[in-house]
DNA sequence: TTAGATTCTGGAGTGCACTCAATGTCAAGG
DNA sequence: CCTTGACATTGAGTGCACTCCAGAATCTAA
């Protein structure tokens, strides 16, 4: 706010259309601690643009397959500020880590399919072969 | 049989620790129809060569993300036999298409987690010219 | 002012893929 | 014959990530 930066922010249904994402699931993650918005005067949940970063950042993060546990604690070292940077930097470069496993093995899944598909067309092949016999034998 | 294979068969225990899947979750897929094998005179499953490839395959899918749900309409086409060979090859070319899909939206993930490490890296750096002013103005 | 929309909370329900527990059957070995 | 061990069935329980519901409070617009 002392760099002038106007803030807005944002009651929950509003949000939820922002971010795509359900009230009901942005009540959950805020239980689960990954997104915990201010309350305004009657205690309605008020983000900010923030926290729609913030809620971004963690669509990819599960879409990466990181599971609400590891989110959480990466949440719990954001909002503990920038002494935690070192620990976030390990933790991003973990699922980086995973990540290329994952393209790995994704790859020897697709030589797999490639593998079976092969097959089956062989043995398409194999049938038809059959029938001719089976029509010339007639 | 006709082909001289030495059919041999296991029990639910031995299988288990052939193919690595806890007997729970053996009797759980065979209550999903993934794999029904015979039964012996006193009702005890009987399971065959034929099942650890099978069940191999299974793993295989299941591992590629595919939900029990279409490993299941998977199964049920493979014990109706080869008239449905079309119809499981339209299902691994369906696969392969999501696992192609899948790996380049991985790259996407590799890239951002990349673009957000190197933004942690800009952050310490000013967090370290910062301390140094500070040092400076001592 | 008042109706309707929005939000609040706590708690129950869902779907998936197992996992476990209780109870029962059966063939083989001492 | 009787115990033991592997197997059988049914049904309940688990963990994850939502999703839904009831009842109450608050806000907004006519």
């Amino acid at each position: 706010m002392s760099r002038g930066q106007l803030k807005v922010s944002y009651g929950i249904g509003e949000f939820s259309k922002i971010v795509d994402i359900s009230i009901d699931t942005l009540r959950y993650y805020e239980k689960e601690k990954l997104i915990v918005p201010e309350r305004d005067k009657s205690n309605r949940r008020s983000y900010t643009d923030r926290d729609i970063k913030w809620l971004n950042f963690i669509k990819r993060l599960k879409k990466t397959g990181m599971p609400i546990k590891n989110i959480k604690y990466y949440a719990k070292l954001r909002y503990q500020g920038d002494e935690t940077i070192d620990e976030r930097l390990k933790l991003l470069y973990d699922q980086r880590h995973r990540l290329e496993a994952d393209q790995i093995e994704l790859q020897t899944h697709i030589n797999f399919l490639d593998a079976k598909i092969e097959t089956y067309h062989q043995i398409k092949h194999n049938l038809q072969k059959q029938k001719s016999i089976e029509a010339s034998s007639n």
